[in-house]
DNA sequence: CGTTCCCTTGAGTAGTTTCAATACTTGTGG
DNA sequence: CCACAAGTATTGAAACTACTCAAGGGAACG
């Protein structure tokens, strides 16, 4: 099913999938195929949307990983990261602007979708607004997860639970390996989204190497166990709303 | 305009109150208190809605002070905070259940809203549900401001910066003071939202006395110099998405 | 074959935690 | 009114975690 779902809807396939998508109609899922006017492909890192900025249409990702940075001074900071599938910025449709920046890394490809399209949406098709609020819900449940990981653990774990979590999110759209993943992120971005240094960020995954745990170089992520990475880190994927003890069973209208 | 709408609308009056309230009509003000179920006053402490739990109604706070918060182990950490006017778990509307607890400290009333409401206004009054929406995009917001927060400042600046965030909170809802704010947060609080110990954020708030920043004496915050209190922790309210020029109002919070 | 970007290592300093102990505040009952 | 308990706030010293500055090594790409 969801294989068939990546034929029949190649931009929009991976749209919740694992989570709720069940819950579309094969009319919910045509309508939002339809939502994407035009597809990008970005190779180089891009800024999609700038801080401050206003805009008139929201991004899907489509392939590749895109960020949410925000710049302070002379560093940058990460304030989440999102994998094929996630509608990246339903917020631009209801804020207009945004309070942090939209940037591509490494080869990627983005669908953009009209704000019009999503008003004539919200009037005309409720229950495929609720899911998209739904789905930005999601994206508020990952954030509390990274303000609890930022309090309560060292910078080791943290890198530890971020690696569990993209497993875990690559996995609900389809994209999971067997034994790691591979991403364009580099220690310094790491360093980024733990809120340590990259230097720091180089002897935690020295640390996790060391114990075996798990094996960052250039982009790779192998791990040996699973389950002892996702146990070092404290992980319970429950936040996600795939499977486990949150996960919604009902079929929302 | 602030006020008439307190008195015409006692129990929904400050939702989004600073920010997109003035795009509500009348009748849809209406609509919005009438949600409204029941009411429950709360002196202590209470549990609204734990970790996993099924819900079928969603929480707006009407006073006093509400916390997300997530237990792990021994400790128990916060991961939001809101004050009056906030709709606290429309989450709960979407997600079925929550990945937090939601719980009252010191004296607060609440205001529940079935979600058969809801449901309903999802179908009839698409632009209300947008607001909705956004109010809760508003939480997400917050939360990457969080995120920011503590992966860039040190602890001492973490509690600034919270404080600096949650009086102008209440501004935005009318509850602000002129030198500084009342809460029932404790020092072991500002500590498990900060990410640090409780004795380490003693230590910090005696840093912030001793620099003439800000006073934090049992739930007493007084601030003499509220810019010197925002440049020192970096807060730029942008991401409030609270209109430019900020009024301070006097009357009693 | 040399840039350029990315990663690694070492030593000294700053920020934070832990453990242990001491006060202050508020409410209660004698 | 005082004694007491419970909760909250404060302080000191040693251990740990993370940061800064400084320098060197490795891979990829023209």
């Amino acid at each position: 099913m969801a294989h068939d779902d990546l034929e029949a809807y190649p931009l929009t396939g991976r749209f919740l999938m694992g989570r709720l998508r069940h819950a579309l109609s094969t009319e919910e899922k045509q309508v939002l195929e339809s939502l994407v006017e035009t597809v990008e492909a970005l190779d180089e890192p891009t800024t999609i949307l700038a801080r401050g900025k206003l805009c008139d249409r929201s991004t899907m990702l489509l392939e590749g990983t895109l960020l949410r940075t925000i710049e302070q001074g002379e560093r940058r900071f990460i304030v989440g990261v999102h994998v094929p599938g996630d509608f990246a910025d339903l917020h631009c449709f209801a804020l207009k602007r945004l309070d942090h920046n939209l940037v591509t890394i490494g080869p990627a490809k983005v669908g953009y979708v009209p704000h019009t399209r999503l008003e004539e949406l919200m009037e005309q098709r409720p229950h495929l607004a609720r899911l998209l609020w739904f789905s930005s819900l999601l994206d508020a449940a990952v954030h509390r997860q990274w303000i609890l990981k930022l309090e309560q653990l060292p910078a080791v774990k943290r890198v530890a639970h971020f690696f569990a979590e993209l497993w875990h999110r690559l996995d609900l759209v389809g994209l999971g390996r067997r034994d790691g993943l591979r991403t364009p992120l580099i220690q310094a971005d790491l360093a980024d989204m733990c809120g340590t240094t990259a230097i720091h960020m180089n002897r935690a995954l020295g640390q996790l190497r060391k114990e075996g745990i798990a094996e960052f170089r250039r982009g790779t992520l192998y791990v040996p166990d699973r389950q002892a990475l996702e146990r070092f880190a404290d992980f319970d994927p429950s936040y996600l709303y795939g499977k486990g003890d949150l996960r919604v069973r009902n079929e929302l209208g």
